[in-house]
DNA sequence: ATTACTATTTCCCGAGTAA
DNA sequence: TTTACTCGGGAAATAGTAA
C-alpha cells in the first residue's frame, strides 16, 4: 500500500461510480470539489495516477473519461483484504488482576436456585457456589473490562419477591489462567467499582490454584470479530460521545 | 476519511499487533523502519497522531507503549465499511453493440439435441434455435467482455462422434435490452474475434425487437461480488502479467 | 540506547494563466 | 467551457543534534 491520501480518495470515488466496469466522465473541477481540493491539484492527481498506472484516461471531444485499471482496483482490494484480516477476526482480550476476598455475596447469589439454574442453562456448566473477585491491575485491563462488558450478552434474569429484589446479571464465557473454562459476570447492582471482575467456574479455582488474596490471575476472553452491524452501532455511539 | 498515508499505515501496523486491546511497545526507530521513513518522521507522526486523538502513548521507564484509541479504531472501521460496500457488491456490467448476421453456425449447434438439452438444464430455458451475434462497439465493452468471460462458469460440454467433434461452450445468464432473460455464450472454437458476443434466449429476439443488422442492443450481466478467494486469484494473475 | 528539537531541503498546494 | 503549465508560499521530510 503506497497510495497517498488523495490517490486513495480518488480511487474510492471512482470505484463507487463503477469506474472499473465503465469509463466515467470526471472533470478536474468536479474531482477537485469531491476531494475538497483545487482544480489544479485534481489535474495533478489524475496525471500522476495515470503515470502510476492506477487509472486510464480517454478524451472524447471536450469531455474526458476515467477508468480504473486492474492495478488501481487491486490497490483497493489489497487494502480491503488487509483491513478485513484485521477487523474480521476474533479479539483475544486479556484481563490480569489480583484475587481479593469479597463479602460472600457472590456465594449467596449462586446458592439461590434461580440463578444457579439459569447459569447451568446459559453457560453450560454448574457453577461452584462462589465468585472469584479479581482486582484489575493495569489501565489496559480496566479499559478492556469495558470492552468485554459491551459484549457480555448472556443474560441471567433477576426477580423479586415480597422480601427483596434480585438484580439482573450479564455474563460472557472466558478462560481462566489459559486453562479452565469460566465466565465473567457483570452484576447490575454491584458495589464493586469498574476495576473489578467477578468470575464463576464449574470448579473451585481458589482450591485448584491454591490462590490467596493478592495472587495474580489471568482471565482471557475471545470477542467475536466486529461484524458490520455492530460496527455501525459502535460508530454511532462513538459519535454521540 | 481524512488520514494521510503514514497515519493510515501506522494505524494498520498497530491494529495488526492488537494495539486496540493492549498497549504495544513501539519505538520510533522501529516504526520508522516499518513505515520506510526516518526516525524523526516516525516521532513526528506519533506526536501528531496523539494530538489528533488517534493513539495514546504511555512511557514506562525507557520503553514507550502505544495503544489505539476508539477514534483510531473507528477510522479503520469506517474505511473498511467504505471498501466493503464497494467491493462486496454485485457488478452490473453493460455490453453494448450492434447486431450482425453470422453464418448460421449458432443455429446449427442449437439444433443439436445434445446442446439444447444441456442449455435447458443449466440455464433454465429452452433456447430459440439460433444465436444473436453482437459486435461490441466500445473499448470498454470489449474489455468487459473479458471480465464477463472470466465469470462465465456454466459449462456446456462438447462431444465427438466418428464424423467430427463439437466444442465445449461456457456461458453466463444476462439481460437483453434491460428486459428479457438471455445468456451470453463463449464458444471454445469460435471463428469470431474478441469483440463479438453470442446471445441465446428463450424468445426470438430479432423478431420481438424487429432487429436488423447494425441495430444497437444492450446486454447486461450481473457479476457476483468479488469474494476474497477470487480476489486472491485475480491479484496473483495481475502480478504475473 | 531512546525521543524530539531546530535547520535545511524537498515536496505539495493553489493562484494565475495559456491553450 | 475544459486541462495543465509555471511559480511562489507553505507544509512536511530528513539531517544534525541535544537531552
Amino acid at each position: 500500500m503506497s497510495l497517498n491520501k488523495m490517490h486513495l480518495k480518488t480511487l474510492l470515488l471512482l470505484a463507487e461510480k463503477d469506474a472499473y466496469v465503465k469509463s466515467v466522465s470526471f472533470t478536474t473541477p468536479i474531482l477537485a470539489q469531491q476531494l475538497g481540493t483545487s482544480q489544479q491539484s485534481a489535474s495533478r492527481i489524475l496525471i500522476k495516477m495515470e503515470k502510476e498506472g492506477l487509472i486510464e484516461r480517454r478524451i472524447f471531444g471536450r469531455i474526458s473519461y476515467v477508468k480504473l485499471t486492474d492495478k488501481g482496483i487491486n490497490e483497493l482490494k489489497n487494502l480491503y483484504i488487509e483491513l478485513k484480516s484485521i477487523i474480521e477476526r476474533p479479539m483475544e482480550v486479556t484481563l490480569e488482576g489480583r484475587v481479593f476476598s469479597g463479602m460472600g455475596e457472590g456465594a449467596y447469589y449462586l446458592s439461590l436456585e434461580w440463578y444457579r439454574r439459569q447459569i447451568k442453562e446459559k453457560f453450560g456448566f454448574d457453577p461452584y457456589p462462589g465468585t472469584l473477585n479479581v482486582n484489575l491491575l493495569s489501565k489496559d485491563a480496566i479499559e478492556n473490562r469495558e470492552l468485554v462488558k459491551k459484549h457480555a450478552d448472556i443474560e441471567v434474569n433477576g426477580y423479586h419477591n415480597s422480601l427483596r429484589s434480585y438484580g439482573r446479571v450479564r455474563g460472557i464465557p472466558a478462560t481462566f489462567n489459559d486453562k479452565d473454562i469460566c465466565a465473567i459476570l457483570f452484576i447490575e447492582r454491584t458495589h464493586y467499582g469498574g476495576n473489578v471482575i467477578e468470575i464463576i467456574s464449574p470448579i473451585y479455582l481458589r482450591g485448584k490454584y491454591g490462590l490467596k488474596d493478592g495472587d495474580k490471575v489471568k482471565v482471557t476472553v475471545s470477542l467475536p470479530p466486529a461484524s458490520i452491524k455492530s460496527l455501525e452501532r459502535e460508530i454511532k455511539i462513538g459519535m454521540e460521545k
